[in-house]
DNA sequence: GAATAGATAAACACTC
DNA sequence: AGAGTGTTTATCTATT
């Protein structure tokens, strides 16, 4: 009983923790397992212009079937797969039961399974937990209220992290913004009976967030109307660490750097967002652990990306100098407040995760160009064993802080229980 | 209460 | 012309 408490528990820190420091990408036989996590009726979908073509652009291999081929082939959807199914399980196989642990102790939806219903959602408390009072499903009222919980209530995440995961996971890193929707949609039937604005705030989020870039026309897509977006891989550390913020803020406990090394960071391959369901492509999952480490401009002028809060709280607000964000062009304070506010911010956040640096050399869509960053970019590829013993090795880590883990959870749901 | 992040709405220009 | 896209500004709420 003891030791399946403690399983069950050191389950739940590690996934936080694997979020934390790498990976959001779940094996396929898991993903199909799930299926599509929205639940969202066919017919509901057709409600939504310019929903019927979406799937097939993100589920095919090559989703953005503009891009050029050249992408296509260099996205090892199979390989990843196998990767993630195969070699972990037989060398990790302590991993293997974590993994059906949480399938098994925290409500799968099954094929119908919405974002709320996946495990996750239960791990951080409900769906919405940290955001709205519309989240008071607890995490043992199961069944049909549940799923309409999820169709309710608002995903933990902020417009930009939508946008990330949706770029991220699109096979070329890069996708038009009705395909951003349509993941999105895809993947948080919320939105499917959200009323329409949530599209203009994607497009805000875009056009004002720094993280986002759109990809030269010429080297894009070009037919159509508008351009591809994807990811400037010099905030795509912060955007990570918001997304690990912002998702599992007891993450926040492990934020403090050398508390817990690096080693203690390579996450399992496989991890299912709170939610979201991702497949695990190895060019294309939401790959934490290729923080890209990569910096951040020092330039104040060119500080306009992001400023993740969440990061920056973490890290106890230490450069809020840096911050000014002021775009290029003056503008009043308000307004390069806000312009602050939708792009992350570089801070010396990204340290925690950086040892294994940056891939994204590898990773960049061919069509993309990008300036290249003054700071070298090389390519690390860490061997999947040094990332499997890691694990093992955070697993272990882990035991030893499950208790404050759980004691910051209690403060933190205290807290939010105060305020109601 | 100030600072900040994020959401939302809306106006507008541009492209197809 | 209309729809979709992208940019910008303004306002509001929640959090720290
Ligand atoms: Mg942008």
């Amino acid at each position: 009983m003891q030791v399946h408490r403690f399983k069950r528990t050191v389950s739940l820190v590690l996934v936080n923790f694997s979020v934390a420091n790498s990976i959001f990408s779940l094996s396929a036989d898991l993903f199909e397992l799930m299926g599509p996590i929205t639940g969202m009726s066919p017919d509901k979908k057709t409600e939504i212009p310019g929903m019927q073509d979406e799937r097939t652009g993100l589920r095919g291999g090559c989703g953005v079937g503009t891009l050029p081929e050249a992408e296509c082939a260099s996205s090892p959807l199979a390989t990843s797969v196998d990767r993630a199914g195969g070699t972990e399980d037989e060398e990790l196989t302590n991993l293997n039961w974590l993994h059906e642990n949480l399938l098994q102790n925290f409500t799968l939806g099954g094929p119908e399974a919405q974002p709320s219903g996946s495990p996750l959602f239960d791990i951080e408390g409900d769906y919405g937990s940290s955001q709205g009072p519309s989240s008071s499903s607890s995490s043992s009222s199961h069944g049909r209220g549940r799923e309409r919980d999820s169709l309710k209530s608002k995903p933990p995440f902020s417009f930009s992290l939508l946008i990330y995961m949706a770029i991220e996971q699109s096979p070329s890193k890069s996708l038009p913004v009705k395909e951003i929707y349509g993941w999105i949609l895809e993947h948080f039937p919320y939105f499917s009976n959200a009323p329409t604005g949530w599209k203009n705030s994607v497009r805000h989020n875009l056009s004002l967030n720094k993280c986002f870039r759109k990809v030269d026309r010429s080297l894009g897509k070009s037919n159509g109307k508008g351009s591809l977006w994807c990811v400037d891989p010099e905030y795509r550390p912060n955007l990570i660490q918001a997304l690990k913020k912002q998702h599992f803020p007891a993450a926040s406990a492990f934020c403090t750097p050398p508390a817990s090394p690096p080693s203690a960071s390579s996450p399992p391959r496989h991890l299912i967002l709170q939610g979201c369901s991702f497949k695990g492509n190895s060019d294309s999952p939401l790959d934490l652990s290729r923080p890209d480490s990569v910096l951040v401009s020092s330039d104040p002028k060119q500080d306009h990306n992001y400023s993740s809060a969440a990061l920056q709280r973490c890290s106890s607000r230490s450069s809020s100098s840096s911050f000014s964000s002021m775009d290029e062009g003056g503008c009043d304070r308000r307004q390069s407040c806000r312009a602050g506010s939708e792009g992350f911010h570089s801070d010396e956040d990204s340290d925690l995760w950086d040892e294994r640096g940056p891939h994204q050399t590898s990773r960049r869509p061919p069509a993309i160009k990008w300036p290249i960053s003054k700071k070298a970019r090389r390519e690390v590829k860490p061997e999947l064993d040094e990332e499997l013993k890691e694990a093992a090795g955070s697993l272990l880590h882990l035991a030893g802080i499950r208790s404050s883990m759980e004691g910051s959870k209690h403060t933190v749901k205290s807290t939010k229980l105060n305020r109601k």
